[in-house]
DNA sequence: GTCTATATAGCGATAGAC
DNA sequence: GTCTATCGCTATATAGAC
Protein backbone atom coordinates (compact mmCIF):
# COMPACT_ATOMS: atom_id res chain seq x y z
CA UNK A 1 0.00 0.00 0.00
CA UNK A 2 2.22 2.88 0.93
CA UNK A 3 4.93 0.20 -0.09
CA UNK A 4 8.00 1.89 -2.25
CA UNK A 5 7.63 0.16 -5.48
CA UNK A 6 10.13 -2.99 -5.34
CA UNK A 7 10.19 -3.47 -2.26
CA UNK A 8 9.47 -6.93 -0.69
CA UNK A 9 11.83 -7.87 1.86
CA UNK A 10 8.98 -9.78 3.64
CA UNK A 11 7.83 -11.70 0.73
CA UNK A 12 11.32 -12.11 -0.97
CA UNK A 13 13.44 -13.21 2.34
CA UNK A 14 11.41 -16.17 3.36
CA UNK A 15 11.35 -16.92 -0.95
CA UNK A 16 15.04 -17.24 -0.92
CA UNK A 17 15.11 -19.50 1.59
CA UNK A 18 12.72 -21.83 -0.13
CA UNK A 19 14.88 -21.78 -3.07
CA UNK A 20 18.02 -22.72 -1.80
CA UNK A 21 16.19 -25.51 0.15
CA UNK A 22 14.72 -26.70 -2.80
CA UNK A 23 17.96 -26.38 -4.84
CA UNK A 24 20.71 -27.43 -2.41
CA UNK A 25 18.45 -30.69 -1.80
CA UNK A 26 17.89 -31.26 -5.35
CA UNK A 27 21.71 -30.98 -6.40
CA UNK A 28 24.06 -30.23 -3.44
CA UNK A 29 25.03 -27.21 -2.12
CA UNK A 30 28.56 -27.50 -4.13
CA UNK A 31 26.20 -27.37 -6.82
CA UNK A 32 24.16 -25.15 -6.73
CA UNK A 33 25.13 -21.45 -7.61
CA UNK A 34 23.98 -18.39 -5.84
CA UNK A 35 22.89 -17.05 -10.13
CA UNK A 36 20.32 -20.49 -10.03
CA UNK A 37 18.71 -19.44 -6.50
CA UNK A 38 18.06 -16.22 -7.95
CA UNK A 39 16.80 -17.54 -10.85
CA UNK A 40 14.64 -19.69 -8.40
CA UNK A 41 13.32 -16.64 -6.77
CA UNK A 42 12.70 -14.49 -9.18
CA UNK A 43 15.66 -12.01 -9.00
CA UNK A 44 18.83 -10.93 -10.03
CA UNK A 45 21.97 -12.50 -7.79
CA UNK A 46 22.56 -8.96 -6.56
CA UNK A 47 19.61 -8.93 -4.62
CA UNK A 48 20.31 -11.75 -2.59
CA UNK A 49 22.78 -10.36 -0.76
CA UNK A 50 19.96 -7.81 0.91
CA UNK A 51 18.88 -11.52 2.74
CA UNK A 52 22.08 -13.07 3.41
CA UNK A 53 25.28 -12.12 3.89
CA UNK A 54 27.17 -15.26 2.06
CA UNK A 55 26.04 -18.40 0.82
CA UNK A 56 27.22 -20.16 4.26
CA UNK A 57 25.01 -18.08 6.10
CA UNK A 58 21.83 -19.24 3.89
CA UNK A 59 22.91 -23.11 4.23
CA UNK A 60 23.88 -22.95 8.20
CA UNK A 61 20.20 -20.60 8.64
CA UNK A 62 18.83 -23.74 6.93
CA UNK A 63 19.90 -26.40 8.93
CA UNK A 64 19.60 -24.30 12.45
CA UNK A 65 16.06 -23.50 11.35
CA UNK A 66 15.56 -27.54 10.72
CA UNK A 67 17.30 -28.70 13.57
CA UNK A 68 15.00 -25.80 16.24
CA UNK A 69 12.02 -27.03 14.71
CA UNK A 70 12.23 -30.31 15.25
CA UNK A 71 13.53 -29.12 18.83
CA UNK A 72 11.18 -27.62 19.30
CA UNK A 73 8.22 -30.35 18.05
CA UNK A 74 9.59 -32.99 19.93
CA UNK A 75 7.24 -34.14 23.10
CA UNK A 76 8.26 -36.58 25.90
CA UNK A 77 5.54 -36.92 28.42
CA UNK A 78 7.05 -38.12 31.26
CA UNK A 79 4.01 -39.06 32.99
CA UNK A 80 3.49 -42.11 30.61
CA UNK A 81 5.82 -45.95 30.10
CA UNK A 82 8.26 -45.63 28.72
CA UNK A 83 7.24 -48.12 26.10
CA UNK A 84 4.40 -45.75 25.18
CA UNK A 85 6.82 -42.88 25.54
CA UNK A 86 9.11 -44.76 22.75
CA UNK A 87 5.96 -45.54 20.81
CA UNK A 88 5.27 -42.00 20.58
CA UNK A 89 8.80 -41.03 19.59
CA UNK A 90 9.00 -43.12 16.79
CA UNK A 91 5.53 -41.90 15.51
CA UNK A 92 6.90 -38.35 15.86
CA UNK A 93 10.08 -38.98 14.12
CA UNK A 94 8.79 -40.90 10.92
CA UNK A 95 5.47 -38.01 10.79
CA UNK A 96 7.77 -34.83 11.33
CA UNK A 97 10.27 -36.05 9.00
CA UNK A 98 8.36 -37.11 6.75
CA UNK A 99 6.47 -33.78 6.68
CA UNK A 100 10.03 -32.04 5.40
CA UNK A 101 12.09 -34.35 3.66
CA UNK A 102 14.66 -31.78 1.39
CA UNK A 103 15.71 -29.84 4.95
CA UNK A 104 15.93 -33.76 6.62
CA UNK A 105 18.48 -34.02 2.94
CA UNK A 106 20.01 -31.33 3.26
CA UNK A 107 20.91 -32.20 7.65
CA UNK A 108 22.09 -35.16 7.06
CA UNK A 109 24.14 -34.73 3.66
CA UNK A 110 25.49 -31.15 3.20
CA UNK A 111 27.46 -31.00 6.87
CA UNK A 112 30.53 -31.14 5.78
CA UNK A 113 30.12 -28.05 3.60
CA UNK A 114 29.40 -26.23 6.93
CA UNK A 115 32.44 -23.93 8.49
CA UNK A 116 34.11 -25.62 11.49
CA UNK A 117 32.70 -23.79 13.70
CA UNK A 118 28.81 -23.69 12.55
CA UNK A 119 29.27 -27.68 12.19
CA UNK A 120 29.98 -27.90 15.86
CA UNK A 121 26.68 -25.99 16.52
CA UNK A 122 24.42 -28.08 14.51
CA UNK A 123 25.60 -31.07 15.90
CA UNK A 124 25.26 -29.82 19.65
CA UNK A 125 21.34 -29.84 18.28
CA UNK A 126 21.38 -33.26 17.29
CA UNK A 127 23.01 -34.28 20.16
CA UNK A 128 20.43 -32.62 21.68
CA UNK A 129 17.30 -34.60 20.17
CA UNK A 130 19.56 -38.09 20.49
CA UNK A 131 19.84 -37.46 24.30
CA UNK A 132 15.58 -37.29 24.04
CA UNK A 133 15.74 -40.85 22.97
CA UNK A 134 18.17 -41.64 25.05
CA UNK A 135 16.58 -40.98 27.97
CA UNK A 136 13.69 -42.76 27.33
CA UNK A 137 15.52 -46.02 26.84
CA UNK A 138 17.43 -45.48 29.74
CA UNK A 139 14.20 -44.94 32.11
CA UNK A 140 12.64 -47.98 30.16
CA UNK A 141 15.89 -50.06 31.22
CA UNK A 142 15.41 -48.94 34.76
CA UNK A 143 11.75 -50.01 34.69
CA UNK A 144 12.35 -53.43 33.56
CA UNK A 145 10.38 -52.49 30.20
CA UNK A 146 13.14 -52.62 28.00
CA UNK A 147 16.45 -54.74 27.93
CA UNK A 148 19.13 -53.24 26.38
CA UNK A 149 23.13 -53.64 26.78
CA UNK A 150 24.08 -50.00 25.64
CA UNK A 151 21.51 -47.36 25.13
CA UNK A 152 23.92 -45.52 23.11
CA UNK A 153 24.25 -47.94 20.37
CA UNK A 154 20.21 -48.50 20.51
CA UNK A 155 19.95 -44.61 19.88
CA UNK A 156 21.94 -44.58 17.15
CA UNK A 157 20.95 -47.79 15.83
CA UNK A 158 16.93 -46.45 16.11
CA UNK A 159 17.88 -43.30 14.83
CA UNK A 160 19.48 -44.60 11.66
CA UNK A 161 16.52 -47.07 11.43
CA UNK A 162 14.00 -44.25 11.66
CA UNK A 163 15.15 -41.24 9.27
CA UNK A 164 15.79 -44.20 6.04
CA UNK A 165 12.14 -43.99 5.87
CA UNK A 166 12.74 -40.93 4.26
CA UNK A 167 14.81 -42.36 1.74
CA UNK A 168 12.57 -44.56 0.30
CA UNK A 169 9.09 -43.63 1.47
CA UNK A 170 6.19 -42.04 -0.79
CA UNK A 171 2.89 -41.53 -0.27
CA UNK A 172 0.56 -43.00 -2.66
CA UNK A 173 2.41 -45.71 -2.56
CA UNK A 174 1.73 -49.68 -1.21
CA UNK A 175 1.49 -48.60 2.17
CA UNK A 176 0.11 -45.89 4.12
CA UNK A 177 2.42 -43.94 6.11
CA UNK A 178 0.56 -45.55 9.37
CA UNK A 179 1.06 -49.06 8.04
CA UNK A 180 4.56 -47.96 7.77
CA UNK A 181 4.62 -46.17 10.69
CA UNK A 182 2.74 -49.29 12.51
CA UNK A 183 5.71 -51.55 11.35
CA UNK A 184 8.86 -49.72 12.10
CA UNK A 185 7.23 -49.71 15.83
CA UNK A 186 6.92 -53.48 15.85
CA UNK A 187 10.29 -53.58 14.85
CA UNK A 188 11.54 -51.51 17.46
CA UNK A 189 9.35 -52.66 19.93
CA UNK A 190 11.03 -56.27 19.84
CA UNK A 191 14.29 -54.67 19.39
CA UNK A 192 14.50 -53.45 23.29
CA UNK A 193 12.62 -56.00 24.85
CA UNK B 1 63.66 -51.13 -15.97
CA UNK B 2 63.02 -51.15 -19.76
CA UNK B 3 60.45 -48.69 -19.42
CA UNK B 4 60.23 -44.86 -20.24
CA UNK B 5 61.17 -42.40 -17.95
CA UNK B 6 58.12 -40.48 -17.22
CA UNK B 7 55.85 -43.60 -18.12
CA UNK B 8 54.21 -44.57 -15.06
CA UNK B 9 50.65 -45.87 -15.70
CA UNK B 10 50.65 -48.79 -13.49
CA UNK B 11 51.44 -46.79 -10.50
CA UNK B 12 49.52 -43.34 -11.79
CA UNK B 13 45.68 -44.98 -12.32
CA UNK B 14 45.37 -46.82 -8.88
CA UNK B 15 46.83 -43.57 -7.45
CA UNK B 16 44.18 -41.21 -9.02
CA UNK B 17 41.15 -43.59 -8.14
CA UNK B 18 42.34 -43.34 -4.18
CA UNK B 19 42.86 -39.74 -4.37
CA UNK B 20 39.59 -39.19 -6.05
CA UNK B 21 37.96 -41.68 -3.66
CA UNK B 22 39.57 -39.52 -0.11
CA UNK B 23 38.92 -35.98 -1.50
CA UNK B 24 35.30 -37.19 -2.68
CA UNK B 25 34.58 -38.73 0.55
CA UNK B 26 35.88 -35.87 1.99
CA UNK B 27 34.84 -32.08 0.61
CA UNK B 28 31.83 -33.68 -1.81
CA UNK B 29 32.42 -34.65 -5.46
CA UNK B 30 31.03 -30.95 -6.49
CA UNK B 31 33.63 -29.30 -4.37
CA UNK B 32 36.51 -31.51 -5.19
CA UNK B 33 38.27 -30.14 -8.37
CA UNK B 34 40.76 -32.30 -11.01
CA UNK B 35 43.40 -29.97 -9.86
CA UNK B 36 43.19 -30.95 -6.39
CA UNK B 37 42.72 -34.14 -7.52
CA UNK B 38 46.01 -34.20 -9.31
CA UNK B 39 47.87 -32.15 -6.40
CA UNK B 40 47.03 -34.81 -4.28
CA UNK B 41 48.55 -37.52 -6.82
CA UNK B 42 51.56 -35.47 -7.41
CA UNK B 43 51.04 -34.77 -11.17
CA UNK B 44 49.68 -31.58 -13.17
CA UNK B 45 46.05 -31.78 -14.27
CA UNK B 46 46.48 -33.08 -17.87
CA UNK B 47 47.94 -36.24 -16.59
CA UNK B 48 44.80 -37.42 -15.01
CA UNK B 49 43.38 -37.84 -18.33
CA UNK B 50 45.31 -40.39 -19.45
CA UNK B 51 43.73 -42.51 -16.40
CA UNK B 52 39.99 -41.12 -16.92
CA UNK B 53 37.71 -39.56 -19.68
CA UNK B 54 36.10 -37.11 -17.49
CA UNK B 55 35.14 -36.66 -13.88
CA UNK B 56 32.25 -37.78 -14.03
CA UNK B 57 33.72 -41.22 -14.94
CA UNK B 58 35.90 -40.98 -12.24
CA UNK B 59 32.84 -40.93 -9.78
CA UNK B 60 30.92 -43.45 -11.36
CA UNK B 61 34.24 -45.97 -11.59
CA UNK B 62 34.92 -45.74 -7.90
CA UNK B 63 31.30 -46.17 -6.90
CA UNK B 64 30.53 -49.13 -8.98
CA UNK B 65 34.15 -50.72 -7.90
CA UNK B 66 32.65 -50.61 -4.48
CA UNK B 67 29.43 -51.98 -5.79
CA UNK B 68 31.21 -54.67 -7.26
CA UNK B 69 33.06 -55.52 -4.67
CA UNK B 70 30.38 -55.35 -2.56
CA UNK B 71 28.56 -57.88 -4.60
CA UNK B 72 31.21 -60.26 -4.93
CA UNK B 73 32.40 -60.30 -1.34
CA UNK B 74 28.08 -61.15 0.35
CA UNK B 75 28.20 -65.02 0.88
CA UNK B 76 24.61 -66.66 1.43
CA UNK B 77 25.71 -70.34 3.06
CA UNK B 78 21.58 -71.72 1.96
CA UNK B 79 22.33 -74.82 3.96
CA UNK B 80 22.31 -72.86 6.82
CA UNK B 81 18.98 -71.90 8.92
CA UNK B 82 17.52 -68.65 8.11
CA UNK B 83 18.61 -67.63 11.64
CA UNK B 84 22.32 -68.61 11.02
CA UNK B 85 22.40 -66.63 7.37
CA UNK B 86 20.96 -63.44 8.89
CA UNK B 87 23.20 -63.31 11.28
CA UNK B 88 26.39 -63.85 8.86
CA UNK B 89 24.69 -60.85 6.73
CA UNK B 90 25.07 -58.49 9.68
CA UNK B 91 28.24 -59.48 10.47
CA UNK B 92 29.29 -58.89 7.01
CA UNK B 93 27.70 -55.37 6.48
CA UNK B 94 29.52 -54.71 9.18
CA UNK B 95 32.89 -55.84 9.07
CA UNK B 96 33.05 -54.80 4.79
CA UNK B 97 31.21 -51.59 5.22
CA UNK B 98 33.77 -50.58 7.99
CA UNK B 99 36.80 -51.77 6.17
CA UNK B 100 35.98 -49.17 3.31
CA UNK B 101 34.32 -45.72 4.73
CA UNK B 102 35.24 -43.47 2.25
CA UNK B 103 33.57 -45.60 -0.58
CA UNK B 104 30.84 -46.07 1.69
CA UNK B 105 30.53 -42.41 2.23
CA UNK B 106 30.56 -41.99 -1.83
CA UNK B 107 28.13 -44.73 -2.45
CA UNK B 108 25.67 -42.90 -0.32
CA UNK B 109 25.69 -38.97 -0.73
CA UNK B 110 27.07 -38.65 -4.43
CA UNK B 111 24.38 -40.77 -5.96
CA UNK B 112 22.75 -37.18 -7.02
CA UNK B 113 26.13 -36.06 -8.72
CA UNK B 114 25.50 -39.16 -11.14
CA UNK B 115 24.54 -39.03 -14.58
CA UNK B 116 20.99 -40.72 -15.37
CA UNK B 117 22.07 -43.88 -16.83
CA UNK B 118 25.14 -43.98 -14.17
CA UNK B 119 22.46 -43.38 -11.81
CA UNK B 120 20.05 -46.35 -12.84
CA UNK B 121 23.34 -48.41 -13.05
CA UNK B 122 24.28 -48.31 -9.30
CA UNK B 123 20.50 -48.37 -8.24
CA UNK B 124 20.25 -51.67 -9.84
CA UNK B 125 23.60 -53.17 -8.27
CA UNK B 126 22.24 -51.82 -5.17
CA UNK B 127 18.81 -53.40 -5.47
CA UNK B 128 20.64 -56.96 -6.24
CA UNK B 129 22.18 -56.36 -2.40
CA UNK B 130 19.34 -55.51 -0.71
CA UNK B 131 17.45 -58.93 -2.80
CA UNK B 132 19.73 -60.94 -0.87
CA UNK B 133 18.94 -59.91 2.50
CA UNK B 134 15.00 -59.56 1.62
CA UNK B 135 15.59 -63.70 -0.01
CA UNK B 136 17.30 -64.45 3.62
CA UNK B 137 14.07 -62.81 5.33
CA UNK B 138 11.44 -64.48 3.42
CA UNK B 139 13.10 -67.93 4.02
CA UNK B 140 13.17 -67.36 7.70
CA UNK B 141 8.99 -66.73 7.55
CA UNK B 142 8.76 -69.46 5.07
CA UNK B 143 10.53 -71.37 7.86
CA UNK B 144 8.67 -70.13 10.89
CA UNK B 145 12.36 -68.88 11.62
CA UNK B 146 10.68 -65.34 11.40
CA UNK B 147 7.55 -63.09 11.98
CA UNK B 148 7.31 -60.38 9.84
CA UNK B 149 4.48 -58.56 7.94
CA UNK B 150 6.36 -57.37 5.21
CA UNK B 151 9.76 -58.40 4.31
CA UNK B 152 10.90 -55.22 1.82
CA UNK B 153 10.55 -52.89 4.99
CA UNK B 154 12.76 -55.02 7.40
CA UNK B 155 15.17 -54.87 4.41
CA UNK B 156 15.48 -51.49 4.58
CA UNK B 157 15.10 -51.15 7.63
CA UNK B 158 17.96 -53.69 8.81
CA UNK B 159 20.15 -51.77 6.15
CA UNK B 160 19.71 -48.50 7.23
CA UNK B 161 19.98 -49.29 11.18
CA UNK B 162 23.46 -51.58 10.01
CA UNK B 163 24.93 -48.88 7.65
CA UNK B 164 24.40 -46.26 10.24
CA UNK B 165 27.02 -47.55 12.52
CA UNK B 166 29.96 -45.92 9.44
CA UNK B 167 28.49 -42.72 10.82
CA UNK B 168 29.31 -43.13 14.65
CA UNK B 169 31.67 -46.06 15.03
CA UNK B 170 35.76 -45.36 15.46
CA UNK B 171 38.57 -48.17 16.19
CA UNK B 172 39.84 -47.51 19.51
CA UNK B 173 36.78 -46.37 20.83
CA UNK B 174 34.78 -47.85 24.02
CA UNK B 175 33.85 -50.71 22.22
CA UNK B 176 35.29 -52.93 19.64
CA UNK B 177 34.08 -53.56 16.68
CA UNK B 178 32.87 -57.12 17.66
CA UNK B 179 30.89 -55.90 20.56
CA UNK B 180 29.34 -53.63 18.39
CA UNK B 181 28.44 -56.03 15.73
CA UNK B 182 27.11 -58.47 18.88
CA UNK B 183 24.81 -55.93 19.97
CA UNK B 184 23.35 -55.26 16.18
CA UNK B 185 23.07 -58.63 15.53
CA UNK B 186 20.65 -58.91 18.87
CA UNK B 187 18.51 -56.07 18.16
CA UNK B 188 17.75 -57.51 14.31
CA UNK B 189 17.19 -60.85 16.13
CA UNK B 190 14.94 -59.47 18.02
CA UNK B 191 13.37 -57.42 15.63
CA UNK B 192 12.49 -60.43 13.71
CA UNK B 193 11.64 -62.38 15.95
C1' DG C 1 15.23 -3.28 -2.62
C1' DT C 2 16.67 -4.38 -7.01
C1' DC C 3 19.23 -3.66 -10.93
C1' DT C 4 23.52 -3.87 -14.13
C1' DA C 5 28.29 -4.18 -14.39
C1' DT C 6 32.43 -5.83 -12.81
C1' DA C 7 36.44 -7.51 -9.90
C1' DT C 8 38.81 -11.58 -8.95
C1' DA C 9 39.24 -16.26 -9.03
C1' DG C 10 38.66 -20.95 -10.21
C1' DC C 11 36.53 -24.50 -13.09
C1' DG C 12 36.75 -28.85 -16.75
C1' DA C 13 38.87 -30.05 -20.61
C1' DT C 14 42.15 -29.83 -24.65
C1' DA C 15 46.48 -28.99 -27.65
C1' DG C 16 50.94 -29.63 -28.58
C1' DA C 17 55.91 -29.88 -26.99
C1' DC C 18 59.02 -33.15 -25.02
C1' DG D 1 53.01 -40.28 -19.89
C1' DT D 2 53.58 -35.80 -18.32
C1' DC D 3 54.16 -31.12 -18.86
C1' DT D 4 52.83 -26.07 -19.83
C1' DA D 5 49.68 -23.04 -21.72
C1' DT D 6 45.28 -21.86 -22.84
C1' DC D 7 40.18 -21.76 -24.26
C1' DG D 8 35.67 -20.78 -22.80
C1' DC D 9 33.01 -20.59 -19.06
C1' DT D 10 31.16 -20.03 -14.36
C1' DA D 11 31.73 -18.95 -9.62
C1' DT D 12 31.04 -15.60 -5.25
C1' DA D 13 30.80 -11.24 -3.94
C1' DT D 14 30.75 -6.12 -4.39
C1' DA D 15 29.85 -1.13 -6.26
C1' DG D 16 27.07 2.24 -7.64
C1' DA D 17 22.85 3.79 -10.37
C1' DC D 18 17.95 4.10 -9.82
Amino acid sequence: MARTAGSHSDITGPKVREAALKLFARGGYAAVSMRAIAAEVGVQVGALYNYTPDKQSLLFDLMEGHMSDLLAAVQDDLSGSATARLQEFVAFHIRFHHARPDAVFIAYMELRNLTDDNFKRIEALRGQYEGGLERILRDGVAAKEFQIVDTKIATLAIIAMLTGVNTWFRAGGRLSLEEVTAQYWEMVRRAVT
